[in-house]
DNA sequence: GTGAAAGCGCTAACAT
DNA sequence: ATGTTAGCGCTTTCAC
């Protein structure tokens, strides 16, 4: 796979062209630029104008290579898994909308190995700072961090000891109070439908079973791995499994809910009445949490809020220059929707 | 907010410590990582070993301002609209993975000023192609595209003339099949759900009114515009002004399948009978296609495929040095599902 | 407040 | 097949 790119055809204008036409040095008008106080406001106005009338965009290549870092905050995150990710990186970019740094998204996998390439390219390419939301804790990553000069956020669950800082829930105590909820509403054999091995999947299953191993309800069979592919599908596959071979359940909480979904769909399919005889319960909520009647329960994670808390730390970091708190945890609440009123 | 951001700390390994350790100069070096077989076996075999040993990355800025060309495709969407854009992204992804190409994301709004404000940023950075998922046909970014020297492809309706290139869908025709499907299952009075200014938008519309208008059973006072906002809560709110203002209305075409869910969320709640009482389509289909027996009926629009190919068209232009055929018309589909078979 | 000199790490172009 | 030279466009450092 070696061809040789192309370069641009016509060359750009350059900090020298707006120096040449505003009749100053080059560094003034990087100084006109960047630092606009250390410069007198006479040449500041005659520099801009000239920036504006010939369309001078500042090259960032130069840039990162003559100053040693990128102005880029780099979210790694795996974004094809719809993990929510749509609302954390808003939260991201509206935190660094009036900053001077810019944000730039890649997809990671699920798998340590591919985790830890990526990261080592990108801290090659000296980033003002790194946001991750890990599948997993890697402890791999770990020397590569330490020895690393930017802050790094993981956005992750707040059982875990973050690298170096991070944001997010309790997973674990927000997946028993699901539970409890359905326990409450009179659900008594409760299955799971979730999955994944990363630390937030763990933590879910683990707040699930504290629930019902209270409640004498525990039952390891009830426990179903959700598979890679369209969530949606499974959901449906699972409701057609359980009534033919354990139809005594009765509820259903997923790992997300796009699941959920599935499985509401498949009970209509099979005329199982929800919440009456199958009650659901999703997780994440964003899309139902402001809706005045909620057709689905769902454990609400302040994703944006999360996206936006991460950008904050690293903010302060660069702007403060000290750490801030190491590490922030934000609440969870349940929405209880339709799906589980009986 | 001028703040200086901090360098890294430590000093990575140049290319030039490699070319040291490896006993030769730097060029070479650069050869055996870009193009292996300018280099002779044994010294490559040598050098590699030694980018491996001391964990050499390149350095990304550096060789982008070398080079004059950052080696990365942007792809501009309207991320946070959900577009479906995940499965576009992954597309793109896929088709660039075995190269030496990388994508970058960027958010775009949903106005021709960020957008062509955007445009100009990547421009200037002499990205090696430029995927652009466009709202609207900004003829402000024609000049622009025009002077660039990379590929740009835009994801669009194939009604469009592409500025450079472009990869989409008959919009138009698309509406109109799901109109017809619903007028073949015996639906008679067929609202829309609709909205947003961009060409799709409008070309879904066209094809909704050229259905109903062919019909007989044109109704301008059944066109809804959707918010922006939560797309599942507007699907809600329509139903139940539907039933309390146009009960007539007997099924909603919406322009997207979040919508749809809400308004068959809404249908449930007010316990109107999907189908029987209300027929629902859809527009997007991903997370439907491939069901056996699908809950929504929907347009299916291969979205993986148009990331796929509008990475495809990109590189052939790279590799091959001319322009390919300038726009690529992919089909669509109309997926049958529960929410209109009566 | 402004400028001159030097160099960031790499690759294109031109040797050999 | 390998090396030499020059320079990409900007910022840092140090002067004034």
């Amino acid at each position: 796979m070696s061809f040789r790119l192309r370069g641009g055809s016509k060359s750009r204008t350059t900090l020298s062209d707006v120096a040449r036409l505003a009749g100053v040095s080059p560094i003034t008008v990087s100084r006109a630029l960047r630092e606009p106080h250390k410069v007198s406001e006479k040449l500041r106005e005659t520099i801009l104008d000239v920036v504006e009338e010939i369309g001078y965009v500042p090259n960032f290549a130069a840039r990162a290579l003559a100053s040693r870092h990128s102005g880029i905050v780099a979210v790694l995150a795996p974004i094809m898994e719809m993990s929510g990710f749509f609302h954390a990186a808003r939260g991201v970019e509206d935190r660094f909308l009036t900053s001077d740094v810019s944000t730039q998204f890649a997809n990671i996998g699920l798998n340590a190995a591919e985790e830890a390439k990526l990261l080592r390219l990108f801290v090659a390419q000296n980033p003002a700072g790194i946001i991750l939301e890990s599948v997993a804790e890697f402890p791999v990553n770990k020397p590569l961090i330490a020895e690393l000069g930017c802050p790094v956020v993981q956005m992750m669950d707040t059982s875990i000891e973050p690298l170096d800082m991070g944001v997010g829930i309790r997973n674990r105590a927000a997946a028993t109070a699901a539970v409890e909820h359905l326990l409450a509403q009179g659900y008594e054999r409760i299955a799971l439908l979730g999955g994944g091995k990363d630390i937030r999947s763990r933590r879910r299953f683990e707040g699930y079973r504290d629930a019902l191993l209270k409640a004498g309800r525990y039952d390891p069979a009830y426990v179903f791995e959700a598979e890679t592919g369209n969530p949606m599908e499974q959901g449906v596959n699972l409701v057609r499994n359980l009534r033919r071979r354990m139809p005594e359940v009765d509820a259903v909480f997923c790992h997300n809910d796009r699941l959920a979904m599935g499985v509401y769909f498949g009970a209509q399919q099979l005329g199982v009445r929800v919440p009456q005889e199958l009650g659901i319960c999703g997780y994440n909520g964003v899309d139902f949490a402001e809706m005045e009647e909620s057709p689905l329960t769902s454990v609400y994670v302040p994703l944006y809020e999360i996206g936006f808390k991460a950008a904050d730390l690293i903010m302060r970091y660069l702007t403060e220059g000290e750490r801030p708190e190491a590490a922030v945890e934000l609440p969870f609440e349940i929405i209880e929707g339709n799906s589980t009123r009986r």
